[in-house]
DNA sequence: GTCTATAGGCGGATAGAC
DNA sequence: GTCTATCCGCCTATAGAC
């Protein structure tokens, strides 16, 4: 139809739009079918159950979700220069796609195995090795006192993706429209990197 | 049977248990009467459907939630005081009850309405401007450097919330045991504490 | 590969006896 | 108020024609 997407990949995107707006209880394999504007019986014809077409999705969110620091923490920057590249560019993620980090980490509780799966195949304990070794340069220079990888690691992503998993809350707390909700989220990629810097000045 | 519980408190009770253990859709009618000890037509007896119910639930875990904030933020600690007691209180809180946070969280994406509803009948707003006072006073004495309240509550709660919400994710990715897990949430106290006391330092 | 039709079971809700 | 029995719609999954 569109060009050149297949079915398999026009029902992986329904699927992710649907489990995402949804989760997996509530979602429907009609609701994916209407989506992808197939029937429903091609769904398991593509993917047998339900909960093998959830499990391909959530294993692909999860990675979207973390594998968005690799690239930023294995880069050549400057330590200042790190944490404010992986503050945006988690910010910047999750602006396009709202849904994204409460869909991981909800889903998560009640698919643990998956989560060790993946965590089998992905090292992603290097993720903190190379953040560790920009610490200790920083430090080195006395530009910043000591912390470990993980406690920064946890802290900028409590930072940023709390705001976001909030959001319905947040909205409601303090009467934001949209506009002004994206714009005090932008607002953050500031707000949040001096808030981190600021605590790791040294004495 | 356990001397002097309503079967109304009984069938509360255990939904709370069940709904925040499987959300809204995950839950079934039976689960929450087997945890109750009741007929599943009780249910509908006292609550007639599944989503007054939860409804019920949700509002009341919502108010949890949110209200741990109220004492500490109207007592008479002085700012660093209560900054440390805003951290430790919701920690202790979330200790006990862990899928607490995830739980409000999540299903208020699919449940903007009820939000609506609890925030017209309890002014939230107070708590930014209680909060707002204990910030000016410390400035004035030049303890800290001036930051909106909403920008440190919103730190602060993500700080404490995060980690918890991360948690299926962070036992792996970190191979966290049970009572290792545990005590880096309890480490927290003082390491948020700290993290957010410093960024606050005046230049 | 794609469709229609339908099996089959689960789960919310109710009727009605006690 | 509490129980048993049952209804009925919805939803996953499959059978089978094309």
């Amino acid at each position: 139809m569109e060009a050149e997407t297949t079915t398999e990949e026009r029902i992986k995107k329904a699927a992710v739009q649907i489990f995402l707006e949804k989760g997996m209880f509530g979602a429907r394999m009609q609701d994916i079918a209407d989506a992808a504007e197939i029937n429903k019986a091609m769904l398991h014809y593509y993917f047998r159950t339900k909960r093998q077409l959830f499990e391909i999705v959530y294993q692909e969110q999860f990675v979207k979700l973390f594998g968005s620091l690799t690239g930023v923490i294995f880069s050549e920057l400057p330590f200042e220069e790190k944490v404010k590249e992986l503050i945006c560019a988690e910010i910047d993620l999750f602006s396009k796609v709202p849904s994204l980090p409460v869909f991981v980490l909800y889903e998560g509780w009640q698919n643990a195995e998956i989560i060790r799966r993946i965590i089998e195949d992905k090292p992603f304990d290097k993720l903190r090795d190379g953040l560790q070794k920009s610490i200790d340069e920083a430090v080195a220079r006395k530009a910043i006192r000591s912390i470990p990888a993980a406690q920064l690691l946890i802290n900028i992503m409590s930072l940023v993706i709390y705001p976001l998993i909030a959001k319905p809350i947040l909205k409601e707390v303090f009467t934001f429209s949209d506009p002004e909700y994206n714009r005090f989220i932008q607002d953050r990629k500031e707000a949040v990197t001096n808030f981190v810097m600021q605590s790791l000045k040294p004495e």
